[in-house]
DNA sequence: ATGAGAGCAGACAGACCTGTCTGTTCGGAA
DNA sequence: TTCCGAACAGACAGGTCTGTCTGCTCTCAT
C-alpha cells in the first residue's frame, strides 16, 4: 500500500499552489496558513504529507527543477547549436511576460543562506544540471573548450533572469542572442 | 538644530548591525529585536531614527550604493577601458572571499517582490547609477553602440555575482575578464 | 541650574507563524 | 458489513515579530 503516494491529489494541490505562492511573493513571505486555506487542504493533511515547511520548500524547487528539464526537453531544434540558441530565446520570452518575477533558484537561494541547507543542495543540483547540458552541447557543437563556454553560458543565463526581473524585460532578449551567437561563433576561447 | 542627525553614534551602530546582518541572513530572516541587541541600542532609540523596518532597509540599501560608488571611485585606471576592466576584476575579487553572499540588491529584490516598493525603487537606483558609469565609461572608449553594451556588461555583472555566490567563487573571474576583453575589443556590436 | 533632547531598559499588545492534537467524515477493500 | 486510511475542520500551544509606551539617566547649552 502506498502509504505517502506522491500523487495524492491534496498533495498536489498543495505543491502546487506553494509553487504559485513562493515565486510570486518569496519563500518566507507565504505561511503554511495561507498555503493549506487556498489549497483546500487541511493541517493535518499537510503535515502528513510533509513534515515541516522546509521540505516543502524543496519540493518546491525540485518541482521547479522538473518543469524546467521538462520544458527545455520539448523546445525541438535541428542542432547542438541551434538547441542552445532556442534554449536562451525561450528564457528571453518568458523573461518578458507580465508574471516574470526572476529565477525562482535565484530568489529561493537569497532566502537560504546557508549553502548547506537542503534547500541550496536542490538549488545546486538544478544548476549543475544545467551546466552539464551546456557542456555536453557546446561538446556536440564543436567548442573547443565546452567546460570554460559553459561558465560563460551560464553568465548570461543568470543575467538574463536578473535583468529581466529588475531592469527593462524586453531588452535583453536581442542582446542576448548576440552574445550568444558571439560565444558561440566567435573567437576560439583563447585569451 | 539637528533633530534627527544621519551622524548620531546610535543610529550608525544600527545601520551598521543591520548591514551585517541583512547581507549575511537575509531582510525577512532577521529582526528588529536582534538588531537593536547587536548594537547595543534601546528600542525606543530605534524607532526614533527609523519609523518602521522598512525604512531600515531601505537605508541599508542606501548604504550599500554608497559603500559600492565609494569602492569603485577608489579604483585608479589609466583611462575608461581600463577602468571598466578594474570594476570586473575587483568584483571578481570580492565574489571570492569567504564571507561573499552574492550581490546584495539581487538578494534584496527576491525578497520584495513588488517593483513599486520603496526598497525596489533603491535598488532600481543603484542599478541605473551602475548602469549609466558603464555606458559613459563605453562611450569614452569609444564604443560604437555603448547603450547596448552596457546591457551586456550589466548582464555580465549580474552572472558574475550570482555564480560566485552559487557556484565556484574562483572559477568566473578568468571567464569574466576574457568576455569583458572580448566584448570591449570585439567585433563592432553589429549582428 | 535647569530644561530639552538623546539614549537606555524593558514591559506590553496584537498579530502571525509553525507544528500538534482532537474529533469527524467518507470511500474503498477485505 | 466492517474497518482502515486519507482527508477535513478547527482549536490550541508556544514562540516570534513589529511597534508602542512608560520611566529613568546623562549630557550639554542656555
Amino acid at each position: 500500500m502506498p502509504a505517502n503516494s506522491p500523487k495524492s491529489p491534496a498533495r498536489s494541490r498543495v505543491l502546487d499552489t506553494a509553487t504559485r505562492l513562493f515565486y510570486a511573493e518569496g519563500v518566507h513571505s507565504v505561511g503554511i496558513d495561507r498555503i493549506i486555506a487556498e489549497a483546500g487542504v487541511a493541517k493535518a493533511t499537510f503535515y502528513h504529507h510533509f513534515p515541516a515547511k522546509d521540505a516543502l520548500v524543496k519540493a518546491y524547487i525540485e518541482e521547479q527543477t522538473r518543469q524546467q528539464q521538462a520544458a527545455i526537453d520539448e523546445l525541438t531544434a535541428d542542432g547542438p547549436r541551434e538547441k542552445l540558441l532556442a534554449v536562451f530565446d525561450r528564457m528571453g520570452q518568458i523573461g518578458a511576460l507580465a508574471d516574470f518575477r526572476g529565477c525562482p533558484f535565484i530568489n529561493a537561494a537569497a532566502e537560504y543562506p546557508d549553502p548547506a541547507h537542503p534547500v541550496r543542495q536542490a538549488i545546486e543540483e538544478y544548476r549543475s544540471w544545467f551546466r552539464t547540458l551546456m557542456r555536453d552541447l557546446l561538446t556536440d557543437a564543436g567548442d573547443p573548450d565546452p567546460v570554460r563556454t559553459a561558465d560563460l553560458l551560464m553568465l548570461i543565463r543568470d543575467g538574463l533572469a536578473v535583468a529581466c526581473d529588475l531592469d527593462d524585460p524586453t531588452a535583453p532578449r536581442p542582446v542576448v542572442r548576440d552574445a550568444v551567437l558571439r560565444v558561440l561563433d566567435g573567437a576560439p576561447a583563447g585569451v
